[in-house]
This record gives C-alpha cells, structure tokens and sequence, in this order.
DNA sequence: TTAATTCCCATAAATTCCCATTTTTTTCTT
DNA sequence: AAGAAAAAAATGGGAATTTATGGGAATTAA
C-alpha cells in the first residue's frame, strides 16, 4: 500500500480548481482499484469532524477500508451512526481530471477558509489540505512545543511508545 | 455495490417536489436493475419507524435484499410481522422523474415536518430526508458529544473495536 | 368538477469539458 | 557545468453541459 509523501501550496481559482501535487497524484492513482491509464482517478474528500480545521482527502482503497469496519460495527450503535454520518454523509465523492486538478466545492472552501491558495500535507494514506495561513499557525505551535524540549530530545523516541503496553 | 456519499440541501415546491443531489441519483440508478438510460429509476421510502423523524430512502437492490431476509424468517413470526409491516406496508416505492425530481406526498411531508426545505444525506446503501432545522438539531448534539471528548480524541478509533473480540 | 397529480417546457446558476499558455523540472548536448 | 531542448506540471478562460428550480397545461382521482 502506498502512502502519501510531501506537501504543496497552489492556487485555487474561481471555479474552486487546485492542482494536486503530482507526487500525490501517483498514490492517488494505484490505491483506486477502478483506475487505469486515462481514466479520473476517484478519492473522497471527508470534512465533517467540526474540530478539524482542514479536509480529510481519502483514497479509494484507504475509504473501502474505513467503510468495511463501519459495517462490522453492530447496527444501531451510536459510534456506528456518528462514524457513518461522518464518512458517508459529511463526505465528497470526486475525481482527478485530466489536467491534474480537483475542484474543492465552495461550501468546503468556506468550512476551512480556503482563498487564493491551499496548502497540502501527506499524512500517511490519507493527505491534509489547509488554509496555508490556518496550517503556518498549527506549526508554529508545533514548533513552539518542540522547542520547550531538551536540546538532545529525540522525537523518534515516541516511535518505540508503540512496541509497549499502554500501562508501561 | 454503490454507496450513497455525501448531503444535500434542496428546495421543496408548493407539489411536493424536490430535487435528489445529483450524486445520489447515479446510486439509484445503478442500483435499479430495471434501469436503462431514458427511464425513471425507482426506488421506495420506508417511513414508518415512528422513532425517526426522517425519510429513509431505498434502492430497488437494496429493498430487495431486505426483502429476501424477510422472507427468510419463520412465517407467522412476530418479528416477520412487524418487518413486513414496516418495509411492505408503511413503505412508498416511487420514482426520480426525468428533471431528477422526487414528488414526497403531503403526508410523509407532514410526518417529518418538511415544508420549504429538505435535507439529504447518505447512510451507507440508504439515504435519508430530514426537515433542516431537525437535523441540525440532531448534528448539534453530535458535536457537543465530540467537543466532550478529549482534545486529541480520534472518531476513528471506534473503528479498530472490530478487530477485537466482544469481550476484549 | 374541484383538487391533486403528472407531464412538459423554460431558465438561471453552477459545474464540467476542452483547449491554450505559462512555469517548472528533467534530459540532452556540447 | 552551462545552456538548449523536451517533458511534465500548474494555471487560465470560454464553451458546452448539467443541475436546481419554477410555472402552466394536461390528466387523473375523489
């Protein structure tokens, strides 16, 4: 499975076009089972969780997967109605036309008060697109956090968190 | 198998028309196996769970699969008896017409409180049609629950659950 | 024969398609 | 290693199509 890599600021005109980073294209293509040499690849754009400041881009194979474990989740269930909502109603089936552009409906532009530009960052099999004045602020912070560690802090430390127990 | 994907807020008109979000109507037409370029593609609103303040919309598939586990069930049985109730008599099968138009009739307008506006959204191989400000009324409480949650509190993670045991 | 429903046509707005140009990146050649 | 040529990526604009919506005439039902 191939995963996103890098990030990309474009420009987003009138009609809500952006190019995707070409890199991103590529993972774009091969995770959409349906795609073949000349045809739109398809992802799905989720933008509902209202803490999220950015949309959420899927893959096809990455949203299969998601929409699998909902159906395994029992009927009825209130995690399976809130998951469902968020993932097939609060949720934009679109495609990549052939110049290598998705359009970003106005409705979603307006949730994460995109303009003149959008900001995109991999985030493994999924990828982020920001308001870049929105994410620079998210980053600052970030780095703000990351300079209140000691000099000689290694942040690939957390990487080994995953091997333990949760109580370790 | 297509999915329905996606929300939509349409007008209603003084008939009782509204148009389907446009996504929706290639679902419904994919999944009407009577279905050829020029028809009307059908499908069958079940309204009668008197617990949901919504319209739950079909596909001919996906009533057909309902169907099929009914008459799977031990005739004369309580629970064949409400389903039956439910899915074949407090049921309307009908039609998108060919400006992708639906008539909702006065009465299921009446039961869920639509007047000028209705709001669609996708549930998975259904749809549903809800007054606006009850949804929203809904969605609200959805998203109180999720600001409760913790900070860095992922909706995801209710999805790894069905990897593990029940009791687990 | 009134009222409701269906059919038919019209239009404005939004979206998609198609093509052209510019910019950037890569490759080739000297 | 520099510059030229080629390829790929990003961007812009207009035409064609689709969508959403409204209204009237024809048809059916009560």
């Amino acid at each position: 499975m191939r995963r996103f890599r890098g990030e990309g600021l474009n420009k987003v005109d009138s009609k809500g076009r952006v190019s995707i980073p070409a890199l991103f294209r590529r993972v774009i293509e091969v995770c959409d089972p349906a795609w073949t040499d000349g045809l739109q690849p398809e992802l799905v754009i989720v933008y509902g969780d209202n803490r999220k400041n950015f949309l959420e881009c899927y893959t096809i194979d990455a949203i299969d997967e998601v929409d699998q474990k909902i159906s395994d989740l029992p009927r009825g269930s209130i995690q399976r109605k809130m998951l469902e909502r968020l993932f097939h109603g609060q949720s934009f089936p679109t495609s990549v036309d052939d110049t290598g552009r998705l359009v970003i409906p106005h409705k979603l532009r307006e949730k994460i008060g995109i303009k003149a530009e959008a900001y995109f960052i991999a985030s493994g099999d999924t990828f982020q697109i920001w308001n870049p004045e929105t994410f620079q602020e998210d980053q600052d912070k970030a780095n703000a956090w990351l300079q209140s560690l000691p000099e000689d802090f290694d942040p690939l430390i957390y990487l080994d968190a995953s091997d333990r127990q949760p109580d370790e």
